[in-house]
DNA sequence: GAATTCATGTAACTTGTTACATGATTTA
DNA sequence: TAAATCATGTAACAAGTTACATGAATTC
């Protein structure tokens, strides 16, 4: 379960609570790693059963107690020892709802896929914009915890992720045309 | 759950049976859209119980029975009815273990990383060559079924499949440039 | 003779999703 | 004063994964 190797990575670089480690899942692996808080909390009380990370109760006036979490000695030799076996099956499940869709488009009209497609630019523009801005989180992040090697690959990963974006809207913008152009009677029977 | 409408939509194209149904998978939607036949079998039993889809066991010499499912008009309304209907949350859980390893990398060895991006670009390759073949099915299989419209559409979402793994292909030499100049000892300190 | 394909599923388990429950502090 | 943020989780269910079980026909 990469989950849990995902939670021993960021706490490697710090304590964290499991709304914390939320916090990060959704801010700095977002391109690539995705994350619900009930699952990072029911991932950490396993992991601390099975002694891969200790948990300390931090009692504070008038806040919520936090419960901080890091790794353990065991976790730090889980993680390492995962890091280094490349898969033998690269799990690579892309379940992608709008493309299940658009594949059916022939069932419904092409009014509604261009509004759906329409809409959908919009989304990934705006996923676009969000991470561009995450350069500027790895930055400050760099300068907290972790090295200048550890920068290097936060910005090779996010880099994937926006590369992968341009070339949804790209490819988004051709479609449009596509679909458009196939709508026109002019182009549909020449003659 | 998504998958119910793509085994609905893909009955509506023709009645198949389980099996052949994750052929269809493997082989016309896996870039954006993954089945184990474990699932098709429960999920189409629960549709059956929906009267979504209705089975005809064929009984045939010597061969094992086959159960062959078809699309209800319940199914058919069912499947309008999602197809018209934009997802308020566009679900884009890409969890990539590659990438979390890479994310990862300033705790193993450059040499390491290198290892493994090296192993990755030859399975990028090889799923992209696949997804060209792909191209012949959807023409084949539009002489079957579906007409010029459903062709389209098919082919809008391969053309994506293929452009996503170029942009990461792409990606990948740059990376690799990145991390062997950063190894590099007179890019290190230069002077 | 061994492996693959066709064809059905069940069982056990892990992961992902959504809703619920609680309650203080801070911001709009 | 309403909403958002911080902070913890539980419960119930849906979806994804892996292993097991069966057995004929075909291909290597």
């Amino acid at each position: 379960m990469s989950l849990s190797y995902a939670i021993l990575g960021l706490l490697s670089y710090r304590p964290m609570t499991g709304y914390s480690l939320k916090e990060v899942f959704d801010n700095s692996i977002s391109h690539f790693w995705h994350a619900h808080l009930s699952q990072i909390y029911r991932e950490l009380s396993r992991m601390e059963e099975n002694g891969l990370v200790a948990s300390e109760v931090q009692q504070r006036e008038g806040r919520p107690d936090r419960k901080v979490y890091q790794i353990t000695s065991r976790g730090e030799e889980n993680l390492q020892s995962w890091l280094v076996s490349f898969p033998q099956k690269l799990v690579m499940s892309y379940n992608d709802e709008f493309l299940l869709r658009l594949y059916f488009g022939g069932r419904i009209g092409r009014d509604e896929i261009l509004f759906q497609m329409t809409k959908y630019r919009k989304e990934t523009e705006s996923r676009l914009n969000h991470f561009q801005s995450l350069y500027r989180v790895i930055e400050d992040f760099s300068k907290k915890a972790g090295g200048p090697e550890d920068r290097l690959y936060w910005e090779l990963t996010l880099d994937l992720g926006v590369q992968l974006l341009r070339a949804n809207l790209e490819w988004i913008e051709r479609a449009l045309e596509k679909i458009k152009s196939g709508d026109d009677p002019l182009k549909k029977s020449p003659g």
